[in-house]
DNA sequence: AATCTATGAATGAAGG
DNA sequence: CCTTCATTCATAGATT
């Protein structure tokens, strides 16, 4: 058994700063300011899960505006709060079972955390008009209980209003490389 | 890894890779060792972007040395790896919606730079000589961009993947893909 | 400073 | 082929 401590060992070869050419560019990961999360998170409470590639764009576009930001971490961020929410629901769930080996939950336990959280006291800086067009139709992905519409690609393709009116159409975008 | 954006990378622990089936250690999915990893991504960059049934076969044999491995790795590997390169080009590339408003507002990071990131890896110096005797090299060291001719089943007559002898013994260690 | 938590990033595995 | 889910690695910042 490798893994019977409960802590794994790695060991890593590259500094941990610095690996964006030394110079003062801090380049480690994307650092979302609460503008950013603001949006993000009004967009996912609109119905927004999975945006598609040029929804990201978009959304990456916008949100440039209050720093650097990537197509990517629109993308990541996006993913890992879906899923997040889902493991959590999922660990309630799994709290039901009746296990009698039950330790102190820390799920919902801010740890003597004392301190205000920002979460929506941020109302004269709205400087994004989220002119969320969203028009529910019935196409969720999944029926989770207590949740609202999920907006899909497709559904909704007006966010803002700085976005540029160019519509997207797939082209096909079929390369046969067919070597015979 | 794709040695990409983040620009670090970390040595795991290889060889206890391998206790799927020689441990006992519980076997979710396959996590592939340095060696797999690197022999793959070598493969990819000499072009090979979808192999066929018996080149993921042949593959999958040979990697089978450095630990358990299973034909659908090397097929999902490939498929993820060709996916993601694609996405990855897709994201960045739309970036560069230069917003000409430019505020400071509380970037706690240097000047808003938008610019592509610069995917410097220091390539650590291996021993692994690689005899690829494909086609007319220098052809393939992007495959993403414009239309290259992608190795398909077929096209590619023998991979020689010769490993340096820095191990023991084992075996030959050359993937011959030769099929007709 | 060590530890814990939240979360960005990556990727194996499927699904469609 | 493209998109999505699940799990894991890795890290910045808060907490002790």
């Amino acid at each position: 058994m490798e893994e019977g401590l409960s802590g794994r060992f790695y060991i890593k070869t590259s500094g941990v700063r610095g690996g964006c050419g030394g110079g003062g560019t801090k380049c480690g990961r994307w650092n979302p300011t609460t503008e950013q999360v603001k949006v993000l998170t009004d967009l996912f409470r609109a119905g927004l899960r999975t945006p598609s590639t040029d929804q990201i764009q978009k959304i990456s576009s916008q949100l440039s505006f209050y720093g650097k930001i990537e197509s990517k971490n629109v993308f990541y961020w996006f993913q890992n709060h879906k899923a997040r929410e889902r493991q959590k629901r999922r660990r309630v769930s799994v709290d039901n079972k009746d296990t009698t080996i039950h330790r102190e939950e820390k799920i919902p336990s801010p740890p003597t955390k004392h301190f205000a959280e920002v979460n929506h006291v941020i109302e004269p800086a709205e400087r994004v008009i989220q002119t969320l067009q969203l028009f529910p139709l019935n196409s969720f992905d999944e029926p989770e209980p207590g949740e609202k519409f999920i907006l899909r690609a497709g559904e909704c393709r007006e966010f803002s209003h700085t976005f540029g009116s160019d519509f997207i159409d797939h082209p096909p975008l079929d390369l046969r490389l067919s070597f015979y």
